[in-house]
DNA sequence: TGTACATCAGTGAACGCGCGTTCACTGATGTAC
DNA sequence: TGTACATCAGTGAACGCGCGTTCACTGATGTAC
């Protein structure tokens, strides 16, 4: 029966590990680091986490968790300004927003070319939260759209998000939002129109 | 006046980092593996750069060179097979090839989440190449195609490359690399068909 | 052509530092009586 | 209700190791005469 105390812990470790893989990538994140951020010394990390690479993968399913919150409240609140599911998806998720908020962001496109480098547990936990976001693209996307669109509408919303980021907080960074997100709109937005059209 | 022995062990130097940080990404790349990789010791090293960010940016560098040199190989074949411009650059990029051979592919799709992690310097030539994949992709795309498309097309291409790997090399991973060619095909390859149609 | 010398690319040992991991200990918590 | 004790989450010093970087030295190259 594991203490109360404890798992308040462990839980503080994880978010703490979440925030810190997403801002500085697995290989930036050390043991030391999150633990105090988590407000505890690094000796006591080892009751906790069999090593460094569990408690990544620990990080990285909860920030898929915490990534999808946070996709699904800004999704709401453009929904409830009248925009369709594909268009609240794709401009929460290709929002300035997002584009700078890489901390509390989705994890694929925050750690996307470094998953195939890391440990078997790690790469586990990775594809099944690339999976969750195809799924999740199927779900918004509208059912004129064909077969393959759900792969190349996430392969298109993880790609910009990452070039923006690699261009930086420049015009060009936001540029290549802009684009993507109308090009998307443009091919599978088209029952978004008022009826009447 | 640089002696042409230094000159050859620097493109060595260079040459192997290039490989390198594809293979490994840029947290995974050390001095002393590098210089090794070349022919060298490690003590060498600061003979030629004034530190290690300094060869991640000559790097990284070069890897787009080479990556572009290659994709162009491949598209050339393509070409003679008688595929479209975009049809032989979509199935060049999101070959099999490609999807296994990381270390002597594209580095904007092997390092593309570690990019804003990196310093001025390696950010600054990755941004460089960044934009050249943009325009590359604009050469190839049809006229008729919209002003977002290369955008659009290459965050597709990059996105897509970076899931399947993350998914590994299973079904699952060829599926998306699958979808994606797809998907871009039916879209913007429409003036590739015999001219009959 | 041959010898003496200067240059300098490359060697290998050493440095300080930060990392993942271990472990003996502490002190707060909560149960037994 | 109060005291004695067992448990165990967390502490902090220490470990081995690999890394980026430095530096005194070596030995091959090529020029001067």
């Amino acid at each position: 029966m594991a203490s109360r105390r404890k798992e308040l812990s462990h839980e503080r470790i994880v978010d703490a590990a979440s925030r810190a893989i997403r801002r500085e990538g697995y290989s930036g994140v050390g043991v030391a680091e999150v633990m105090k951020e988590a407000g505890l010394t690094h000796g006591g990390f080892y009751a906790h986490f069999p090593s460094r690479d569990a408690l990544l993968a620990a990080a990285m399913d909860r920030a898929g968790q915490d990534g999808a919150d946070r996709l699904s409240q800004g999704m709401a609140r453009r929904r409830a300004e009248g925009a369709s599911p594909l268009r609240a998806w794709v401009e929460t998720y290709l929002s300035e927003a997002h584009l700078t908020g890489c901390e509390g962001g989705c994890p694929v496109s925050a750690l996307a070319s470094e998953i195939p480098r890391q440990s078997p547990e790690v790469r586990e936990v990775a594809a099944t939260r690339v999976q969750r976001l195809l799924d999740a693209l199927g779900q918004v996307l509208p059912a004129s759209a064909g077969g393959h669109a759900a792969v190349a509408v996430t392969s298109t919303l993880v790609g910009a998000l990452q070039l923006a980021r690699a261009l930086g907080d420049t015009p060009q960074g936001r540029a290549v939002l802009a684009s993507a997100r109308q090009a998307i709109l443009d091919q599978y937005d088209h029952e978004d129109a008022s009826p009447a059209h």
